[in-house]
Order: structure tokens, then C-alpha cells, then sequence
DNA sequence: AATCTGTTCAACCGCAATTAC
DNA sequence: TGTAATTGCGGTTGAACAGAT
């Protein structure tokens, strides 16, 4: 026995949304807040399904949304991003304050990834005696959390992990909660309830891995330090013996530590 | 002016994970 | 606990537009 049955698709509305579909579901949004997509068109007559609604609003009429005049900043962040993650859209996106995961991947499909190909290309005949001077994607598993005692055990399962992971705070659109280092939650708005954050298994790559992703000043490279959110430590991280100097030493626990944390774990 | 070709990007689709019943 | 609905993600499509011929 699951759920009611859905409604029909039939006599949905496809293609671009008009002008009149865009203020219905801004209304909504507005008085309603976000979630429970299918519920909008039924309750506001839109024939649009959920999740068209969902992409309409997350794609293009969030108040918050950043559209066009992609900076070189922003570029430069895109590219090591997704060196580093692949794509990952979503993932780049969270940390590109107002940008969405659509507009990142048209944006690498149509200009970045010529370019990208042409460096590589050019990177491959200069480099042509080092077969192994590659770079790894790292796949993170995204976990979904709240502040109850479930999500609180799925945190304590990583930090109490020997593979200990990295946590990646999504800059979501939704809210603008972050797991702080401590774990305890920072919660901006009181009336959100859950958030996600990605983690990065240790036990996926090595140290000269991470290395060769070339983090150096991925933080410094968004000129909007406001919304950049750091990336963050498991506990077991800060209490390594491999870490625990370096990163005290940094006296911060952000993006900006890696390159002299791992210049200095290098020597 | 008409047609062809390439580019852009909003929107759709299918799938997997999560959630609700 | 099983099943179906919902949500979110990445890949793909196609309409609209611009520039070339």
C-alpha cells in the first residue's frame, strides 16, 4: 500500500513558460515557500508538472539567481571544480553563490570544455614523458541531514569512520545552513529544516591525488567572500596525527590552509 | 532576401535516491 | 516492510537566434 495514486500527465503544459505561468508560480512560491512541487500546480491551475515548477523556479525566477556575465573568477572556480569533482553540477553549483547547476553545465558544455580540451591537448605534448600526470575526479556521496538523532548518527558514522571524509557544506539554494568544524549546525533560518552536505572518501585517493587537483587558492579565486562557504574537517581529521599540527597551526580549517598543509605534509 | 550552419540555453527525460504511506 | 510518489541530478534535445554563404 503506498501513496495515492498520481494524476495523469495528460493535458500538461510543455515548452516555455510565459509571463503569466512565471507570476502564478512566483505568487505561490512567495506566500508558500518552496517543496511540494506537484501541489502547486494543482492548487494554482497551473498545467505544469512538479517538477517543471521545481526547474522553472530553481532555474530561473529565484529571487537570488545570478544569470549571464559569468566572471573570470568564476570561470577559473568552474574549471578547478570540476577537475576536481567532475560533473558534478550540483555540486559546483553550491559553491558558486547564485549560479545554478544548469547554467554551470551550458556554460562548460558551450564555452569551457573547447578550451579545457585545447589546454589538456596542448598540457599532453609538452608533458608527453609522464604518462601518469593525471588528475582523479573524487566522487563524493551526498548525505541528506536534519537536526534529528538519524542525522546526527549519519555525521557520528563519518567522524567516527577510520576513512574519514571531508565535508563539502552545500551552498544550497534552499536555506543556508553549513555544518560548522565543531558539527554543530548553524542554522540561519529557523523554519528550514534539513540540509545536505557531500562527502569525500578518504579511502578513494591518495594524498598525491588531492595534490595534483591543484586546490591553491580555489577559496581567494571567488571575490564574493561573503557567500563562500569553506570546506570543513571531520573531527578524526583535526585530531590525525598526519593533520592535527598542520591544520592547528593554520588556525583555520578552510580552503586557504590546503596548499601550505600539503606543501609542508610533502616534505 | 533566402537558405544553411553553428551556437546558446531553457526545458525535458530517465534514472536513482529518498520519502511517505 | 514493501511499494509508490516525490525529489534531485546529469544527459540530452530542440527552439530561437546569429552569422555566413
Amino acid at each position: 500500500m503506498g501513496r495515492s495514486p498520481c494524476c495523469s500527465k495528460e493535458g500538461l503544459n510543455k515548452g516555455a513558460w510565459t509571463a503569466r505561468e512565471d507570476d502564478i508560480l512566483r505568487d505561490y512560491i512567495t506566500l508558500h515557500g518552496e517543496g511540494r512541487w506537484r501541489n502547486i500546480s494543482k492548487k494554482t491551475g497551473l498545467m505544469r508538472s512538479g517538477k517543471s515548477c521545481r526547474l522553472r523556479w530553481l532555474n530561473y525566477l529565484r529571487p537570488d539567481i545570478k544569470r549571464g556575465n559569468i566572471s573570470p573568477d568564476e570561470e577559473e572556480l568552474i574549471i578547478r571544480l570540476h577537475k576536481l569533482l567532475g560533473n558534478r553540477w550540483s555540486l559546483i553549483a553550491g559553491r558558486l553563490p547564485g549560479r545554478t547547476d544548469n547554467e554551470i553545465k551550458n556554460y562548460w558544455n558551450t564555452n569551457l570544455v573547447k578550451r579545457v580540451q585545447h589546454n589538456q591537448h596542448t598540457t599532453n605534448i609538452s608533458a608527453n614523458s609522464s604518462p601518469n600526470n593525471h588528475h582523479r575526479v573524487f566522487k563524493t556521496k551526498a548525505i541528506k541531514c536534519n537536526q534529528d538523532s538519524q542525522s546526527h548518527h549519519k555525521i557520528q558514522h563519518f567522524k567516527t569512520n577510520p576513512d574519514a571524509a571531508i565535508v563539502l557544506p552545500m551552498n544550497d539554494h534552499n536555506n543556508n545552513k553549513k555544518i560548522e568544524s565543531d558539527h554543530t549546525y548553524s542554522n540561519s533560518d529557523n523554519n528550514s529544516s534539513d540540509f545536505r552536505v557531500d562527502l569525500i572518501n578518504l579511502d578513494d585517493f591518495s594524498f598525491s591525488d588531492l595534490l595534483n587537483s591543484d586546490f591553491s587558492d580555489l577559496s581567494a579565486s571567488n571575490s564574493d567572500h561573503h557567500h563562500q562557504q569553506p570546506l570543513v574537517f571531520t573531527e578524526e581529521m583535526l585530531q590525525d596525527n598526519f593533520w592535527t599540527a598542520d591544520i592547528h597551526d593554520h588556525s583555520a580549517s578552510d580552503l586557504n590552509s590546503f596548499p601550505s598543509i600539503f606543501e609542508s605534509r610533502r616534505e
